[in-house]
RNA sequence: GCCGCUUUAGCUCAGUCGGUAGAGCACAUCAUUCGUAAUGAUGGGGUCACAGGUUCGAAUCCUGUAAGCGGCACCA
């Protein structure tokens, strides 16, 4: 007999071979029905898994949602497999987790990739898996026989994978019914009609890496969302919709902030809407960065090949890099444009070797240190093209970079600054974030030691400044770095719960070192400063997209393009109408007058769909009165207020974050 | 770059079997002066992404190219 203790401090006694299930149906037969796996010893296993000895048991249940959804899930994917396998006779499987939201499965389809236009074909197969209730039964297959198995069944890739497991190790099979098996660690469900066949839809498919390495094979993936009911899965999809609708390349067409064309893919067209916010977020930086100790500059946008060799770039990131020949293009309507003869120049794809020449020019002390030089410094990257998306991965951008060159001794405090700095900034704009480390990749420049030294001082810093805890998502990256020097990522998470990179700083003693940057110590002696990266919006573009979605394009009144519209009811008010938008401009404040012979529910439409944060109302009785109808973007009620004092109050509101007293 | 899908008016989208192009919104003109999310009428607007091919005839079928979208890989 072996002891089973349960979560209420009770114990039971059960014989040899019982499992979690028998212990639920001895419990009642409503749990019985209810349990989907079990903790066995704060594992999660099968119900039907027999116990090995003494345990402390805890039944899962639809309640403990965190894990029913792993477990669904991860069903959903192996019934995936399982109907595309009866669907298409000589297909592959390979491999199906379960994600943040449902599953996916990759195949090797036997003759095409799967399309959009075969979901539904396999949707309705997974549910008749689910109806005809399969059990799913675990099994110990030795290695050799798996393989033989897979192999046996044309199962080339599954046969790859338990080939590379440890020889002579012990493998889990499950099997649906009597007929289908794949290889998995488990734990499943205890049969296919646990499964809720209202709470699932395959969403889309894709290509996928075999082993996620581009030089393997191209798989066919079929990605699912699933859940424990219908409601949940409703709900998601609902979440998908709000999702959607403030992707920024949605928004920035209908507020008119920029736009993207075929003639220059990749790079935006900013719009005079869309410049404006532009303007105040370098606006904003300048002051945060004049105020932290760093000097603005500005570089050549394009330099010579030979310098990029120097730094390295041309070797470790010429696949990027646009380049261009220094050479006066032919004007002869036969033969090449160029001849290829003159000197390759190239667009910079960063920033950082043109801050090193300039901390070159002129005699550095150590008294000098730390040098902070930033630059909005516009870069070019040839991207690959299927990574292209809206403003947040583009082929022409600007960075808010700055490189502060320091001391050894100096680095740590110059890091714990930074994290201040962006600390105080993200949470200007409302985000909050996760703080990682990446470590050194495996092409990389630079010495082991330097390395060590490198991955501790980023790491000592966020230690000493508090924020190495899991609330704000510390976590190491390795082999994330790049190839000069280990990163501290900032990931900011917006409003849907969505994360994104931007913020970044990194301690770099290569590039001062192939650039021959020094300064004179003490001793009177050369040294070498060390080079910190660093980036706070990571670039404009990126940053702007972030926020278009964070705000929903209802941004915040500062940055808001148009800060506010004067709209009229009727001509009578036209005069007065164009007194208070003078007076608001003179206030330095971004408005515009609408007086179009529209009707002022027609103008409250288009101007709450422009996400104009202020409509300032005139009709008749404001004329007179000289008062103004203020009616704030998303509120029902409008504040009736004197003209003077409406341009006093919004002057104060539109006052950016750290301008406020 | 790789896999799949898509590309028709400024925008969102119809367009059947291959037979000479359609709606709503937007825009222009006219009327309307109206109190908080669409006033009405009239009108203009298309090399059906681009280049080839099949055909008596192509938005429609085929091939190629480009871009967009969803992923993969890569990344600020």
């Amino acid at each position: 007999m072996f002891k089973i203790s349960l979560p209420d401090g009770s114990v039971r006694e059960v014989p040899r071979g019982s499992s979690p299930a028998d212990v639920a149906a001895a419990i009642g037969p409503g749990l019985a029905k209810a349990a989907l796996a079990a903790r066995v010893d704060g594992e999660l296993r099968d119900l039907g898994r027999p116990f090995e000895g003494d345990a402390a048991l805890e039944l899962v249940t639809a309640r403990d949602e965190a894990d029913a959804l792993e477990l669904a899930r991860h069903d959903f994917a192996h019934v995936l497999a399982e109907a595309v396998q009866a669907l298409f006779p000589g297909t592959q499987i390979t491999f199906g987790p379960s994600t943040d939201d449902g599953f996916y499965y990759d195949f090797a389809p036997r003759d095409r990739p799967f399309t959009d236009e075969d979901l539904p074909a396999i949707e309705a197969e997974m549910r008749r898996i689910i109806a005809a209730d399969k059990p799913l039964t675990r099994e110990i297959w030795s290695r050799a026989d798996l393989i033989a198995r897979w192999l046996e069944q044309g199962e080339s890739f599954k046969a790859e994978w338990a080939g590379e497991l440890p020889e002579g190790e012990e493998l889990t099979v499950y099997r649906s019914g009597s007929d289908w098996l794949d290889m998995c660690r488990g734990p499943h469900l205890a049969s296919t009609g646990k499964l809720d066949p209202a709470a699932f839809k395959l969403t889309r498919v894709s290509g996928a890496y075999w082993r996620g390495d581009q030089a393997n094979a191209m798989l066919s993936r079929v990605y699912g969302t699933g859940w424990l009911n219908k409601k949940q899965l409703d709900a998601h999809l609902l979440r998908l919709e709000e999702a959607a609708k403030r992707d920024h390349r949605k928004l920035g067409a209908e507020m008119d902030l920029f736009h993207l064309q075929a003639e220059a893919h990749g790079s935006v067209f900013w719009h005079p809407k869309g410049y404006k916010v532009w303007r105040e977020l370098e606006a904003y930086m300048r002051r945060a960065i004049d105020a932290a100790g760093y000097r603005e500059v500005k570089t050549p946008q394009i330099m010579d090949a030979r310098q990029w060799e120097q730094s390295g770039h041309w070797g470790k990131y010429r696949e990027n890099m646009f380049v261009i020949p220094d050479e006066v293009p032919s004007v002869e309507d036969e033969g090449a444009l160029v001849s290829g003869k003159g000197d390759w120049m190239a667009l910079k794809p960063m920033n950082c070797p043109a801050h090193v020449l300039i901390f070159r020019q002129g005699i550095k002390s150590y008294r000098d240190l730390p040098l902070r030089l930033y630059e909005n410094g516009c870069c070019h990257r040839n991207e690959p093209h299927g990574a292209l998306h809206g403003l947040m991965r583009v082929r022409q951008f600007t960075q808010d970079d700055a490189h502060i060159f320091c001391r050894e001794d100096q680095i740590v405090a110059e890091v714990q600054d930074f994290c201040a700095l962006a600390d105080r900034i993200y949470k200007d704009f409302g985000f909050t974030y996760a703080i990682k480390l990446a470590l050194r990749p495996e092409q990389r420049f630079g010495s082991d030691t330097d390395w060590d030294k490198a991955e501790n001082e980023l790491r000592d810093a966020v230690v000493r400044a508090g924020l190495a805890t899991p609330e704000y998502g510390w976590e190491e990256l390795p082999g994330e770095g790049a190839f000069y020097a280990p990163k501290l990522e900032w990931h900011l998470t917006d409003a849907i719960g969505r994360t994104w990179q931007v913020g970044t700083i990194q301690s770099d003693r290569v590039l001062p070192e192939r650039l021959d940057a020094h300064y004179i110590g003490e001793d009177g002696e050369k040294h070498r400063p060390v080079m910190l990266h660093r980036a706070i919006f990571g670039s404009y573009e990126r940053f702007i997209g972030i926020l278009i979605e964070h705000y929903a394009g209802k941004l915040p009144l500062w940055l808001a393009p148009v800060q506010a519209v004067v709209a009229t009811i009727v001509s009578d008010a036209d005069g007065y109408a164009s007194e208070v938008e003078a007076n608001l401009r003179l206030a330095g404040i971004r408005v515009e007058s609408d007086l179009r012979n529209e009707k002022i529910n027609y103008k409250v439409r288009e101007h709450s769909l422009q996400k104009v944060p202020h409509l300032l109302v005139v009709g008749k009785r404001e004329a007179e009165e000289r008062t103004v109808a203020i009616r704030i973007l998303g509120e029902e009620r409008q504040r009736f207020m004197p003209m003077d004092e409406a341009v006093a109050w919004l002057k104060g509101e539109a006052l950016a974050p750290d301008l406020r007293a």
